[in-house]
DNA sequence: TAGTGATGCGTACGTTGTACGTATAGGCCA
DNA sequence: TGGCCTATACGTACAACGTACGCATCACTA
């Protein structure tokens, strides 16, 4: 049986995988290559190091950003990108923070395009653009990471509930009530959809710059 | 020469120290004990693991984030608050991205409710009073971790602004235009306080909910 | 046909977190 | 006072990681 021949997109391909699956602790190169039928020194043929692959599997995500029709205008094309660009980012939910490690390559550089020129669109002054790129992609990053984050760092637990009902408990309701009672509002889950309210609230803050 | 003896806190200093001067990459174990004139598996009569290590490190660092004075109220006491976490998360750059994967301690917790309190005194309704912590919490870690992010994954380029020339002129002005304006309005500085900018946004629209 | 460069891979090394066992010293109870 | 117990320090050792280095194999070109 005759083996494909490796190549660095089949590799980025293969990390993505194995990270969706396993998260970023299981990302080895020694897994990488397995999963691939070779032996780990062979990947050095078509990738500089570990981070060379990180970098390209972050970029890499960013081409799977789906770009709104082309109908879509003004800040209701902001909002898409926003919405299209979460997206992404909940189904790998370690490539946000390889964002904040790595500079853009050619796919998020074409995101970012994508936002600025949809905000371009907007009629909004030099300055609120400027900000408004910063302001929708932080809140989307960030909201993201902060969501997921956990998922990464206590990877693996099965009841995420009951932990949050363990904080619960774990807080003085003499010291701590507000804490508390927010905290209970999210096990209630009758907060909707929070990153969306509050990217509305940007967009509207936007308009009036 | 007699040796104070280790302990928990004395450990948890140590790591915010080196991490501060080397960051997360330079926080070895090995390097933690060093520092403080002992061997290694000392530090596990203290500690459980590297984990519970970032984990209390994490947690201490909310305790250096100052509480504004108790006159301060209503939306200028949450902006307050703001800018007090965004003071600390600059000062130790490692921080936000622990923030990220581990729960709140008892610091952080203390936090966050000063953060829902002020929140509390703003007569917004109970919604935006929920959505107003994640909203301004998420703001401001998200925003400092994508400015501090490269300094912990670029780590150690002696010119970063050489860097983001590169980066212009690996763009193609055809394709990127919005790109290149964009980031070369970054180069020139012309761009004021865009957290705060965005902060105000923020807490702009929570008032009309 | 000889040679050249790309590709795969075996071996080996340094670094990391940490499991395990042991030595020592200080406090407490007899 | 003497014996013990627990807390603490640490030496050794190991598995897993990224990757440097050198060699073997193959396709293609001159």
């Amino acid at each position: 049986m005759k083996r494909k021949p490796l190549d660095r997109a089949t590799i980025v391909g293969a990390g993505i995988v194995l990270a969706d699956e396993q998260g970023l602790a299981g990302l080895t190169m020694r897994n990488v290559a397995g999963q691939l039928g070779f032996e780990v020194m062979s990947l050095y043929n078509h990738i500089a190091n570990k981070n060379d692959l990180l970098a390209a599997m972050a970029d890499q995500v960013a081409a799977g950003i789906e770009t709104p029709p082309p109908d879509l205008v003004s800040l209701e094309r902001v909002k898409a990108i926003a919405l299209a660009l979460r997206a992404t980012l909940v189904r790998h939910p370690w490539a946000a923070n390889l964002w904040l490690q790595h500079l853009p390559g050619p796919s998020r550089t074409a995101y970012m395009e994508a936002l600025l020129q949809a905000l371009d669109g907007c009629g909004l002054s030099p300055d609120a653009t400027h900000l408004g790129f910063h302001a929708v992609d932080n809140h989307v990053i960030g909201y993201t990471l902060q969501e997921q984050g956990l998922t990464d760092g206590l990877a693996s637990v099965d009841d995420p509930e009951a932990l949050t009902r363990d904080f619960i408990a774990s807080m003085d309701p003499e010291i701590f009530p507000a804490t508390i009672a927010h905290v209970q509002q999210h096990l209630n889950g009758d907060n909707g959809d929070s990153f969306e309210a509050v990217l509305d609230i940007i967009l509207d803050g936007l308009t009036g710059l």
